[in-house]
DNA sequence: TATGAATGAGTATTCATTCAT
DNA sequence: GATGAATGAATACTCATTCAT
């Protein structure tokens, strides 16, 4: 299980830093101290080794988002929504990274990710009464992850004004 | 000169399609019907040809938002700074989405192209008092990033809600 | 002894059907539902393996002419000669076919195989007073199997008439 | 043309000697002093290789056989045929080993190659009064290809006797 | 300006084989 | 006897790039 995860683990990096196609099985196998053969026994191809990062990186967010799914107040849904892309751990980042690069490859864009908490955030926008559920939910979503690719790329701190901005403007001034 | 635009057409669209790590000299001297060699005596290198087409992308950005620029109303200012990602021709979208996936590749991003607008934006914001419009210009900023990519990926139709949206949110309920 | 069998059968199908070259250890292994470890435990290397699948072959080739050699009578003998061909059940077609196969393999050809064979012949047309009788069994011995192969390839239908003619040319119209 | 020939000329010698799954792309290219990449510019891929020096051999074939086929006497034709064989120059035994050996591959095998020589000797032996003509025609025709087969391998002079039988067998002894 | 010929370094992937268990 | 994990060397093939013309 070791090695298999040390290639998972140089894999993960450097897709995310460089992307799929800038990195080479070589480089995998040098970073991961394997032979590149391995890579292949474990994963059949370098597509197949990009998958299964990717099935590990939706259950990573699916569990981010579980305390959010799981709570049954509107106010505190919307909040802890807003919360979690500041809470994320940073050993997590990578994988929020390459979740991310890899929605601009054709190949491997699958926009249902997201669908379930989307229409957790619309229940709770309808909750609270207002008039477009459905595109308020969007439009916050939309704006979490513009603010979580800016914590990825610059550090969280930089962007907590954000996160108090939304706050205010979602839940205080009602 | 037609040759080299031939080029430079062929490879915006191929680099946009599938990344620019993904699409071979090759593959764009074939679609550009021309020889590989043309491409590296007119631009040097592949990177070279990526960057030349960089700075057109970003000459037809700022012609977009030329108008928004030269606006002297602040609400008009934000008007028709939400009303420009809608107004974008269809034969410019590649030059767009090219613009987007470069901002995932690091060797590439350059969050300094979007500061003009952005700052016009913020004195907008001031203009209507509001209270932080710097935050305020950003996230409408990352707002209509949002749906920019979505009238990429799905057409400027299904987005017209997040336009009224948007314009109802910053500009009707004052 | 069940498995190694398994390996020695999944081989001589493979060899003799795509050649020792195409055909790799894994493919062997997969097709006989062994681990490819497992090749190398009983039989060295892929080479060992070829090699006992050959001494196999050669045991069979014995073995159907068995008849043949001990065949006291010059008529019977080359009578016997042309039949045998066409009586070697399709069961053994495969270790035939690899044999052939392999006599283009520069590294596995060794002409001696047949000699025994071909003395008896050559005695045969002896006794029946041929004047080159060397040269009459060697050229029956290159007609047979030219047939041999037709009937590997094409079934052995319709060769029967390539028999027949053999039989009246040195049988009949003595 | 001259690296291209380079390239022909060391894989028919490589394919003829060792088998084409048993050379490699690089053995070939280092032994026609020309880098890997050129095959592939050439040739698109090693099975492109393969099939451009088949093309060739097939032409070389025809070429041989153009005498026998233009010859409009029975007796001379099958007499051209027998001797043809024997004058090949040793320039060209490449050509025809490898054109054996690949009949032994399932991929490449087309028996549609000899059909014109062998219709000829069918309509020679027709003409001869002789019972079975298409029988003795192909039957001919195996016997010189074993003989071409031990001519290749051991040289042109032990096989002299096999050719005087075969002239005495077909056109002496009416 | 434009190309065809050529390549060194790299590409993902497969090979036969070993070894600890 | 049997296997899963592991690998160094090779595999066919592609890459961006150069150069002579």
């Amino acid at each position: 299980m070791s090695r298999k995860n040390d290639i998972l683990d140089s894999a993960l990096s450097l897709f995310a830093e460089y992307g799929f196609h800038a990195v080479s099985t070589a480089r995998i196998a040098r970073d991961a101290h394997v032979s590149e053969a391995l890579i292949f026994r474990h994963f059949k191809s370098k597509r197949g080794l990009l998958t299964a990062i990717l099935q590990d990186v939706e259950n990573r967010i699916a569990t981010v988002f579980m305390e959010v799914m799981q709570e049954e107040d509107p106010r505190s849904t919307i909040e802890k929504f807003i919360y979690t892309v500041f809470d994320i751990d940073e050993s997590e980042h990578q994988f929020w990274t390459l979740s991310f690069k890899v929605k601009w490859d054709q190949d491997f864009y699958k926009p249902e990710e997201m669908k379930p908490i989307l229409e957790k955030l619309t229940w709770a926008f309808g909750e609270l009464g207002r008039e477009h559920p459905e595109i308020e939910a969007d439009m916050l979503q939309q704006n979490i992850e513009s603010i979580a690719i800016k914590v990825l790329r610059e550090g969280k701190e930089g962007q907590l004004k954000y996160r108090d901005h939304l706050i205010r403007k979602y839940l205080e001034s009602q």
